[in-house]
DNA sequence: CTCGTAACTGTCAGTTCTTGCAGGAGACGA
DNA sequence: TCGTCTCCTGCAAGAACTGACAGTTACGAG
């Protein structure tokens, strides 16, 4: 085989490379859904949605839903509570591989709560799909999910032809919505810390106490306890766990391989 | 335009759905090291490297390296500390989409290092390239480079072709690579907490105190300090910022979309 | 009905954290 | 040279955490 083998007329990668160009350029949510749901249509599926979380708050982390799905779908999904019930989910949430909804059918006929829930989702019009994980360095998770009425058989061949240009969409659509979402709420992804602040935060993160890191940097007890105030100052919370959760929650502390 | 737009001879539909029975199949590093010097090969590139850490420990995370690079660089590359200054890192490091090296060798033409990197990198054969990124859940994060001895404007067109597709298989590469890895250090990824528990350590993670805890919960401050005390017993850490941290980084506390 | 598990509550002693206060040394750019 | 920033250090009081002992209640599986 040689190099050459895909050159030519391949017209997934005019596709690709428009829709990529597409995602880039939406500066809003109207942007993006727009993108997305022509792209819906180019591949042959009838209904798409996107949803990210944003890990803002660990309690309460805010939601970002991009819904190209029936409302009264969507209404009854929230209403019977499928968010916890619905494998494409609980598959996106864990993994980083797409799935084809096929396979979780097959794998989850026997769980009532589940079986139900394919079954509803049909007569709603959502028979058989696809769904993209995405995951960012933030613990940020969203996934897109394209769907059709057609039955899983009529669908195979374009799924598998999906399958490689959604995943790139996918990460396209995540980093656009982030942008998006980042223009909110700036202030809470900087950190600013020193790298005595990081590290302080960091020997934290594992369990040790200030006196043992000032051993461990040589310094004495008082100045970690220095540091780790500065810390809590800097990322607005209001103690150590606090600080912890948020800094590896955001990313500021998991050793840098980025400068 | 048709959903049949793209039906027919689409080869890379057909190298796609090989790669990832390959990747599937492959069951250790050597297995996955074979899969992805095919792919290379057969998309018209010279060199692969796959990377990857797992933040078992903050302070030490995991490292693993699939590498198909020149021996030399690789050396080359550690002794120069590149791994702070190489831009395909830091790019990957931060967002979700890949990343084509012409444009970062443009955007980085002013600062030294990196200058100095580009070209030392193309003495050792690496003079053009992409780099796809992946995050995983539990803040695992990896990326699949492929590089070639041409330089930018000859690879332009294999460059935009391998896109798709190898974004789709660097998420199949990442959880071969999990799946290998997680064999060995199960333990640490299960965390069997208890709704209980999960809810006390979401909310210490918010930085709420014990008492505090209790209130939201409707329940006393002693019996927070209990759940919490079997959440470090259950996790195998000292304390709760040492819980928090292992358990947002292994992301036992994300509210839970999944089940 | 027994067993295991989850959830819940109490007290007590010792350790660690958090937050005030006040101050010095060295690096760097304006 | 001055101001700013990072890094460093001491003391002290009160709040919060940790660990160990000793229980009760509820519920489902075997």
């Amino acid at each position: 085989m040689t190099t050459m083998g895909y050159s030519g007329s391949d017209p997934s990668a005019t596709v690709c490379a428009e829709m990529i160009e597409a995602v880039r350029a939406a500066e809003d949510v109207d942007g993006i859904h727009r993108v997305c749901s022509r792209l819906c249509r180019e591949v042959g599926f009838d209904h798409f949605i996107y949803g990210a979380q944003f890990p803002v708050s660990l309690v309460r982390p805010r939601i970002v839903i991009i819904s190209g799905y029936p409302a009264e779908w969507r209404e009854h999904y929230d209403a019977s509570g499928y968010l916890t019930a619905d494998p494409t989910v609980h598959h996106c949430a864990t993994r980083s591989t797409p799935v084809v909804w096929r396979d979780l059918a097959a794998a989850g006929r026997r769980r009532q709560k589940e079986a139900r829930f394919w079954g509803e989702a049909g007569e709603y019009g959502l028979r058989s799909g696809v769904s993209f994980p995405i995951h960012g360095k933030s613990g940020e998770f969203g996934m897109l999910s394209l769907a059709s009425t057609e039955p899983h058989f009529k669908m195979d061949a374009a799924i598998r032809r999906v399958l490689p240009i959604g995943q790139l969409l996918a990460t396209y659509m995540h980093e656009a919505s982030r942008a998006v979402f980042d223009q909110e709420c700036l202030p809470i992804r900087y950190d600013g810390l020193t790298t005595r602040e990081r590290e302080c935060l960091l020997w934290t993160a594992e369990g040790k106490t200030a006196w043992e890191i000032g051993n461990i940097l040589g310094i004495s007890e008082r100045t970690v306890v220095f540091h780790l105030k500065n810390v809590t100052e800097k990322l607005n919370v209001t103690n150590r766990a606090q600080a912890v959760a948020r800094a590896v929650a955001c990313g500021y502390i998991q050793p840098r391989l980025s400068r």
